[in-house]
DNA sequence: AATCGGGCGTACA
DNA sequence: CTGTACGCCCGAT
């Protein structure tokens, strides 16, 4: 039914982008929880980073992980960081908004 | 609450 | 191939 677009990039990002799209709607994940279900518990950063690299914004609910502080992180998505935030409060996730 | 450094992977020169 | 710069971070001070 669905067909998987070819994602393509390097071992770690695959792992990333998969525990994304594992992620049920209307929850939130931390970057650090990403980060330590791939195996990689010390890689929070590079996470993220592979968030942003993210070929196909669409198909990787990349707007529903969120930093550890509960504040919304960031969004290299189109609309930027207020996209990710209509995202979540779409799907019903309190956002603790914070500076 | 604000600031600093640490630690990880990718992209580029 | 080696070195440097950057990012949707995290934890501690």
């Amino acid at each position: 039914m669905s067909e998987h677009p070819p994602l393509k990039g390097t071992t770690f990002q695959i792992k990333v982008w998969n525990a994304m799209k594992k992620i049920p709607r209307g929850e939130v994940r931390t970057y650090r929880e990403i980060a330590v279900q791939i195996g990689h518990p010390k890689s929070a950063r590079a996470v993220a980073n592979a968030c942003g690299k993210n070929p196909y914004p669409p198909i990787i609910p990349c707007h529903r992980v969120i930093r550890s502080d509960g504040g919304l992180g960031g969004y290299s998505g189109e609309g930027g960081i207020e996209t990710k935030r209509r995202l979540l409060a779409e799907e019903g996730v309190e956002i603790s908004a914070r500076s």
